[in-house]
DNA sequence: GTGGCCGATCAATCATAGAA
DNA sequence: CTTCTATGATTGATCGGCCA
């Protein structure tokens, strides 16, 4: 399977911390009871999802096929998968950075763009 | 519980922490910037540098001292304050004595 | 105006190193 | 050796800025 480095990269500054609370949050799980495993998304406690197994896999695979969404194949993707449009799009652009990250430090496949095994 | 462990193949299994001398300089930068502990992607560089780090690395260790820094404030976390108070920013006339090798280089 | 992307950051969590 | 805490890394999601 693929390979793991890690990092982050580096950053410069909003200003100011103290704070910053205010987590505004969008929107909330629509109030549900629990979450367990069966029906409804499984968000935590706090608002981040936990995304399954298999979610990650699909999503994985998609991203290995095109690095870029289209509209289309984005609604196609959340549904598949029950997630929103917004979670497979935000999950593009993190797993986007995190490959340039991947590159950037640790020596990743050189061309993996063209795809060429 | 069978959820997975995808996170096996995280990085996260071989960590080393970082050497005391850099957790000094790293300590020593945030405190002497506590009213703005966000380096610049070049004090991000220098800082990596010195301490024999990666930038991923220091970012990781600033993101993770800002958050934990203010979970406490009010703890023996000004008592760390300590680092600016011996070295203060940019330019301690007096001493810049203090801990291990005096690689302060401002900018 | 609107929407996606990028870059940095946050916040919670994982997994381990190290102290007690 | 076991338990508990400190700490580095990961990641879903947010924020501001930029651009088509």
């Amino acid at each position: 399977l693929m390979l793991s480095a890690n990092n982050a990269s580096a950053g410069n500054a909003p200003n100011g911390m103290g704070v910053s609370i205010g987590v505004g949050m969008g929107n909330g799980p629509g109030g549900s009871g629990l979450s367990s495993c069966s029906l409804s998304n499984n968000t935590n406690n706090s608002g981040r999802t936990n995304f399954t197994n298999k979610q990650l896999t699909e999503l994985e695979k998609e991203f290995h096929f095109n690095r870029y969404l289209t509209r289309a194949r984005r609604i196609e993707i959340a549904n598949t998968l029950q997630l929103n449009e917004t979670q497979v799009k935000i999950w593009f652009q993190n797993r986007r950075m995190k490959q340039k990250k991947r590159v950037k430090e640790g020596l990743i496949p050189a061309d993996m763009l063209t795809q060429h095994t | 519980v069978m959820i997975l462990r995808s996170r096996f193949l995280d990085a996260r299994r071989k960590r080393r922490n970082f050497s005391k001398q850099a957790s000094e300089i790293l300590n020593e930068y945030f405190y002497s910037h506590l009213s703005n502990p966000y380096p610049s992607e070049e004090a991000k560089e220098e800082l990596a540098r010195k301490c024999g780090i990666t930038v991923s690395q220091v970012s990781n260790w600033f993101g993770n001292k800002r958050i934990r820094y203010k979970k406490n404030i009010g703890k023996a976390q000004e008592e760390a304050n300590l680092y600016a108070a011996k070295k203060a920013a940019g330019a301690s006339p007096y001493s810049m004595a203090g801990p291990p090798s005096g690689t302060t280089t401002p900018m």
